[in-house]
DNA sequence: TTCCGCAATGTAAACGTTTACATTGCTACT
DNA sequence: AGTAGCAATGTAAACGTTTACATTGCGGAA
């Protein structure tokens, strides 16, 4: 499988190499029949340009690492594909890795990132502590988007989580619920906040919050229900960690023969497509994943081209109502 | 952002460049004095190999490029993480690349990868023509999921389409269905198969197949169940082309006021994690995604070891009923 | 003491590009 | 005719590793 490299085309072609590599770069000074000839050459002997030699030399790769904590997450999938949209106005290409949720496959899946030298990484709600982050934004520029930090290192992209939380409240409490129920997302990366933030609105409101671990997928929404629906006096609302964990909730609660809304409701979190699928469409906070892959690109495009201030981003969410939510039962 | 490189280790530790070189190696050669003091100082100086430089030089990259058509199918990123299993096992790495379901854009996904020179790439459901996938098989080995060839250049993976058409099919007429629509997926990345296959067991036992154009995601679900229950004569039974489309299938039912499976019964694909969640929960077909991941590992890191003759495996589809089928109604 | 063998380390030539700079021929002006 | 200027192309030195081979130094056998 040895490939053929540029001397190849060159000597074929009977130019010199650096001409074709002008002609491979797009540049304007090489004459229209050299072009040609060459492009002619490489097309008809397979030439590919070999990234790692280009990267040596020019110290770029025009590409941008992205390491995601969840690919069955859709929150994920859509930031991703949001960010390889934005990626491709800038004529850069996005490469993917991903953790599958355990600390030791995420500091591989950067590592890996980071000995690539891709021009810059996007974090997608890393779980490793920030002082590792602030290690990666050391070697390259770095977005972090989940999880809350004031680092002057890397910028951050944020859901106001407080805000949320309190929409959520808000609206159950509107509903008549007050035995309310949270089934937390990680502790890791990023889910103790909105964990916080349920707690704090709870309380603010005389509530008392139940809650219960989780790791933001189906599973553990799947347990979380049906632990918090086997306490004495089960809860009347659950709100879920995110819209996976909701799906979760909502198949225990079919399971066990319970119907949302009519004797709990359910709300999640991040209005994936799998809120809206589904026999019982899911009320959630409305997070713009995609658009959030697209800013987080033009914040890394931005460090490419030398900005050093740091910027940290809170977004307004929105509550989602559909019909897996109503009144509490009397 | 100049990152240290392996002189600046080698100077600082007082060895020669090609010591720090055996050392990252984990070569064997090396006194434990000098791998000591060389792991400290690339510790200290927070020296990581560069990988453009590592495969120029070596000619390797203990990194295998998958290429998914569908990052939002929970099909394909199970697929991955089956994959990364197997190849962290080998201690290869993979990295991920999406063409998001637009030609252009797998091209652009293929052309990354083989442009890094990763050591095997694995095509997941790739919606390009063979002959693109045979010319990529002739730059670095290759395995293909999901599309039916018997190129002597790669190897596939398959579900035996057929013996899954006829388990739904013998499925459904057990339960007295007789007009059955098929919402197809796509017709570039393997649909075609599962089509053809259905239309032949339903032309088999003498029925005519209703089929509908769709895509293979929520929205050509919703949209095909939405076309063929217009008709004069709505079937009483949709097969999806996958578990996305028929979530899709089960939307457009819920919002038309329609049950599953009282009014229409409905069959997936794949048995992802959308089947079992969710309030009716779906009859699929199941594929061990996972598990070809794995397998498909497995055939990659035997061609890199040198195995030229291709293998064409085909996997037995089994059936698995749940909630969204039933009688037919009278 | 001499010399062999071996473990540990060093030397230097690749690997396939990019890119600053040098060279070559023209055109067109004086 | 001589030459300045420019477009087109060539030359060669990086880039940061790996790796075949050479060198060093040391312990022990002769």
């Amino acid at each position: 499988m040895a490939q053929p490299t540029m001397d190849d085309v060159a000597t074929k072609a009977g130019v010199s190499r650096a001409l074709v590599s002008l002609v491979m770069n797009r540049s304007p000074r090489v004459s229209d029949h050299s072009r040609e000839k060459v492009l002619a050459v490489a097309n008809e002997i397979g030439y590919r340009p070999n990234m790692a030699a280009r990267n040596l030399a020019s110290g770029q790769t025009q590409t941008i690492g992205l390491m995601l904590n969840d690919l069955h997450n859709p929150y994920f999938t859509l930031m991703a594909e949001g960010a390889a949209a934005a990626a491709e106005e800038a004529e850069m290409r996005v490469l993917i890795s991903s953790g599958w949720k355990q600390d030791s496959g995420e500091s591989q899946a950067i590592e890996l990132l980071l000995g690539l030298r891709t021009d810059a990484v996007l974090l997608g709600s890393p779980r490793l502590p920030e002082l590792l982050l602030e290690q990666c934004a050391a070697q390259t520029p770095t977005v972090v988007v989940g999880v809350w930090a004031t680092s002057p290192a890397f910028d951050t992209i944020n859901n106001d989580e407080d805000h949320g939380a309190e929409l959520i409240v808000d609206h159950l409490m509107g509903l008549g619920h007050s035995r309310i129920a949270h089934i937390e997302g990680n502790r890791v990366a990023g889910g103790l906040e909105r964990r916080d933030s349920f707690s704090k609105s709870m309380m603010n409101r005389g509530l008392a919050p139940i809650l219960v671990e989780g790791d933001f997928d189906e599973i553990s929404g799947y347990e979380g229900a049906k632990t918090v629906m086997a306490l004495k006096e089960p809860p009347t609302a659950i709100f879920a960690g995110n819209d996976l964990s909701a799906s979760g909730v909502l198949a225990y609660l079919d399971e066990a023969g319970l119907s949302a809304p009519g004797d709990v409701s359910v709300v999640g979190y991040d209005d994936t497509v799998l809120a809206g699928v589904g026999a019982v469409s899911l009320t959630t906070v409305f997070q713009p994943c995609k658009q959030i892959g697209g800013t987080a690109i033009q914040a890394l495009l931005e460090r490419i081209d030398g900005r050093t201030e740091a910027r940290h981003e809170v977004l307004e969410p929105r509550l989602i109502v559909r019909s897996s939510t109503g009144p509490a039962p009397s």
